[in-house]
DNA sequence: ACGTTAACAGACAGGTCTGTCTAGTGTCAG
DNA sequence: CTGACACTAGACAGACCTGTCTGTTAACGT
């Protein structure tokens, strides 16, 4: 009883060290070994919880996309103003890129090491997906004129702030994709739909 | 005699076969097997010539930033107006980007999947150093208030169009980033220094 | 003619990786 | 008590990867 379980199981194991060590050092770098050895956990519990080491790699990927899914919409969530609400994206964004364990876009990292039709480019596309359609009712809600091009542009930023702080070790990126982006929806928005 | 040798030599093909097989699969992904039957060499040559892996990939990076380097330059140099000049930075990577062979940044792909210390993250900080400076420059001659802060978000603005137009197999990223440095120019030019 | 140099072909060692398999342990329901 | 179940430990096969080594061939300068 007392809670759930005196000890994770293995699978959620299994998911949290290929989460730590597949972001931190890549999903082709890391081995089989590495994670179960992180975890704790038997080899065969591994192919018997996900099949093969793709399977881990989804899930791993789709943990990582549900985790930012969350933190997204719990940032959006603290705001009315609809501007507030769209730059929200890149608030939660900052906050991920100043942590000392930020390595850039999980889904970008997994499929620059992996080929075009991979489990990598699937999840990437999946995210991706999301992330934009997000932006894009963000930025008919905030009364774009043009909301399609408008988050077009929003994930390019996006994109952009993400690589700059990884690469650059710097999460001042991030602040300036922010900026920009303000700058965006002002131009953008319709004059007659601004409250005052 | 005729053109300088009947065969490239064995270092040109090793850098070629190099270039292209890292640059679409990746250089954890490819061994050292597949360059050295992709160019025609033996593995004896390669590692006369470069020692070991790492001094093929630093090779391949370095061979990517000279080719690179002098696209954009010579696109530069095709203009006088301060901003198309500017601009043309990002008229040589939409031209890039346009490749059915287009895999985005072959720095941050051989980074993502190397340690931070790797020769693939020292290539992809001067690389990068450069281009902030290259851009910096332009901005400063097109009249810039702040370069130092436009080139910044310039940066971000490539970043972004570079990975935009990977993971979405569409180089229109790259036109609509272009469309917004412009409007970043503009907004950031004294308008003093606007000749007629 | 001769030595040097660059290049070739390919075997080999030593290591790593994925995935399978055997065998044993602990827990819990009926 | 018993059987199902989840898990552990670790050996193993087969593939692949880097890097070394041996031996051969051809061109070129002196």
């Amino acid at each position: 009883m007392s809670v759930t379980s005196p000890r994770r199981s293995a699978r959620e194991r299994l998911l949290a060290a290929a989460d730590e060590l597949f972001y931190a050092e890549g999903v082709h770098t890391v081995g089989i070994d590495r994670v179960i050895e992180h975890a704790g956990v038997a080899k065969a519990s591994l192919y018997s919880c996900f099949g093969n080491k793709d399977g881990l790699v989804r899930a791993y990927l789709q943990g990582r996309h549900e985790q930012r899914r969350n933190r997204i919409l719990g940032r959006i969530e603290q705001h009315d103003d609809p501007s507030d609400r769209l730059l929200a994206v890149f608030d939660s964004l900052a906050e991920s890129a100043a942590k000392p364990s930020y390595r850039g876009c999980a889904f970008y990292n997994a499929s620059a090491e992996s080929d075009p039709d991979s489990v990598a480019a699937q999840e990437s596309a999946a995210s991706r997906a999301w992330t934009r359609a997000l932006l894009t009712d963000l930025a008919r809600e905030a009364g774009a004129a043009d909301p399609a091009t408008l988050a077009a542009q929003l994930v390019i930023l996006y994109d952009g702030a993400m690589v700059g702080a990884r690469q650059d070790h710097d999460p001042a990126a991030v602040l300036n994709a922010r900026a920009v982006a303000a700058t965006l929806l002002a131009a953008n928005q319709t004059p007659s739909r601004v409250r005052p």
